[in-house]
RNA sequence: UGCCUGAUGGUGUAAUGGUAGCACAGGCGACUUUGACUCGCCUAGUCAUGGUUCGAAUCCAUGUCGGGCAGCCA
């Protein structure tokens, strides 16, 4: 669960959100002091890997908190036993500290380790009124970023959940039903049909307090009861026909234990969750505005102390060329399309870390974007253009040839080595540089030789010149091919005049290209990565396997200059004309190097 | 044909009754020891029809099109 530590990617680089509708709102409430405190909170159930579409909820949930000197929570909203893992709380923390790491951290709300929120909150009165007068009594107990603290789990608020629920029975606003599944469908009506009454909606208080301990001492087998509010089952509003509030699940749950055979549902859990926790914005996805009108409800009819949190809701991202959905995901990993859950095509967190994009790219993008309630579809060009932009000021350039072709420089005697000074970092105002070997041997890119050359190709052709970058003009004299015609190396002369400090370094050719010794270099695997679908809405297909990119993976052996060898997981290069790269952090060891290319440079001559 | 919700260039977003702007993408050009970066210029938009108003992307009405809602998932 380590974030590395000198990871650039946490590197500040803040991107000042514009605001938006829900700051609009946040800044209004925080005008009107109407909370103590601006809490809000990212709530993920681990039952999966966090993707780039949580990044959006996680930057706008934690970014309110830093711009309002409030805080945000990470809650596991974990109240389903039978889709839950600790293996998913360990990822999606991991996911969370690294995205907000260098920007938000300070923003993270924490419980002391150990505390168990509802005892702190109940006074021995574990049944109701956990907050007393104090609406957000727990929130005083937090502290932030502690290294001694730990996320907050649903599953933690089991107790005072049940509590309120035994209250709502004693107000007769909740009753246990007999209902079948099949029956509680039937009864629940349509969208443009009222619902019917349940049978068992009438029951006496004493009757459903009754039924309601004894579906939780274990008596009944699964779904033979619920627990249902007791609301309006003509409702236009489906999720206000009398919904679930609990349901009989006899499985053990991974933090709580096997201690309960009773598990509440996300509406009745989520609205009391972040009452308990002293949530004032609860920032959701569009689908759930249908369920604000029973957040509010449930709030209200237990008469709880104001002010109370409210629901804000907003559309979710949708990348073009992207599947996000954790179902589809899933299928793309089962059906071995890709490696794992972070495999760098995947648009999980932990796929575009190991990709090597830097968190603050996601932020930048994330932010970019903006906030609405529109439906909208982002272009991935957007992401692919913050990748870019913060990789070009965070990056060391490097030289590295992925499909190399051998020069043999004539003039230059074997064994000699001419040292060259290339530059490490061009956008800096004062750029440092480091040393590279010319050597009578170097490789070039295949693509940057060409016997048959195309329009305005300036890159080496027979008879024609380029500059080696950092070093000299060369001219090509002759092709050597091998006896099946296959060109084996290229023959060419270096004018070494016109090195750096030559008489004639002011010597203009039209291309310039990048090499590496061939006598002075590394080999490694580099990972080409691609666009994942050939399409850009691949979710709108019939069958999305169908429009999986071929080539969205392309291993090569290149060759490195030899400074790489000493490259980190947490360092990012851009290897000059071609792109971006990182260590792979899981394959890559010292005797094998292993590079991901993160992004291409933008390339407007492929593009012709 | 129920309820909720939305619609601004190709895409995303701003303008909160007063000059429709920004970014991405695309095009052209300058610069360049990265065909990158940077810089300059250009293309292109208020869903429709009415109404209110001196003035409407914004307010009202109607329509059109899109999204969501019938898990004991979240």
């Amino acid at each position: 669960m380590s974030v590395e530590p000198n990871d650039p990617g946490a590197a500040p680089a803040a991107p000042a959100a514009p605001s938006d509708f829900i700051r609009d709102i946040v800044a209004q409430h925080v005008a009107d002091q109407r909370y103590p405190r601006i809490v809000t909170r990212f709530p993920p159930e681990p039952n999966g890997y966090l993707h780039i579409g949580h990044a959006k909820s996680i930057c706008l949930n934690f970014g309110l908190a830093r711009e309002n000197g409030g805080i945000c929570n990470l809650r596991f909203d974990d109240t389903n036993p039978a889709k839950e893992d600790i293996e998913y709380v360990e990822s999606i923390t991991t996911d969370v500290r690294w995205l907000i790491a260098g920007w938000a951290d300070d923003c993270l709300g924490f419980k002391p380790k150990g505390a168990h929120p509802a005892a702190i909150t109940s006074h021995g009165k574990p049944d109701l009124y956990l907050g007393s007068s104090e609406p957000s009594a727990l929130s005083s107990h937090l502290s932030t970023g502690s290294a001694a603290a730990e996320p907050f789990f649903a599953s933690d608020y089991f107790d005072a959940l049940h509590g309120y629920a035994i209250e709502l029975i004693k107000r007769g606003q909740a009753y246990v039903c007999d209902l079948t599944p099949k029956e509680t469908e039937e009864y629940r009506g349509a969208p443009d049909k009222p619902g019917r009454n349940s049978p068992f909606r009438d029951r006496s208080v004493a009757e459903n307090l009754d039924l309601f301990a004894r579906m939780t001492a274990g008596e009944f087998p699964d779904a033979a009861r619920t627990l249902r509010a007791k609301i309006d089952m003509a409702s236009p509003n489906m999720w206000l026909r009398d919904p679930l509030l609990y349901r009989i699940r006899h499985i053990p749950h991974y933090h709580a234990g096997d201690k309960w055979c009773v598990y509440p549902l996300y509406d009745y859990a989520h609205c009391l969750s972040d009452y308990l926790e002293g949530i004032s914005h609860s920032v959701c996805s569009l689908e759930f505005v249908p369920h604000r009108a029973l957040y509010d409800w449930v709030l209200a009819a237990l008469d709880l102390p104001r002010p109370l949190p409210r629901q804000y809701e907003f559309a979710k991202l949708v990348p073009t060329y992207t599947l996000l959905s954790k179902r589809n995901i899933l299928r793309l990993v089962q059906e071995k399309i890709v490696a794992g859950w972070d495999d760098p095509r995947l648009p999980t967190l932990s796929g575009l870390r190991r990709r090597g994009i830097p968190a603050s790219a996601i932020r930048k993008f994330v932010t970019s974007v903006g906030v609405t309630t529109f439906n909208s579809v982002t272009d991935i060009a957007v992401f692919e253009h913050a990748v870019r932009e913060e990789l070009n000021t965070l990056a060391p350039r490097r030289l590295a040839v992925l499909k190399p072709i051998k020069i043999v420089l004539t003039n230059i005697p074997a064994g000699e080595t001419i040292s060259c000074d290339a530059t490490n970092d061009p956008q800096s105002e004062t750029p440092t540089t480091r040393p590279i070997a010319l050597t009578r041997e170097v490789f070039i890119e295949s693509d940057d030789f060409a016997e048959v050359p195309p329009p305005k190709y300036f890159r080496l052709k027979p008879g024609g010149e380029v500059r080696l970058k950092y070093a000299c003009i060369i001219k090509l004299d002759e092709i050597v091919k091998d006896a099946a015609g296959a060109i084996s190396e290229l023959r060419c002369t270096a004018d070494l005049t016109t090195r750096a400090g030559g008489a004639n370094v002011d010597r203009k050719v039209k291309g310039t290209i990048h090499w590496v010794s061939a006598t002075q270099c590394l080999d490694a695997e580099v990972r080409l990565y691609d666009r994942l679908f050939t399409v850009a809405e691949p979710g709108a297909e019939d069958d999305f396997l169908k429009v999986v990119n071929p080539h969205s993976l392309e291993v090569v052996t290149a060759k490195l200059e030899p400074s790489l060898a000493s490259a980190t997981p947490a360092d990012r290069f851009q290897f000059e004309r071609l792109g971006y790269f990182a260590l792979d952090p899981k394959d890559s060891t010292p005797g094998k190097l292993v590079f991901n290319r993160t992004i291409s440079l933008k390339d407007t001559w492929a593009k012709k």
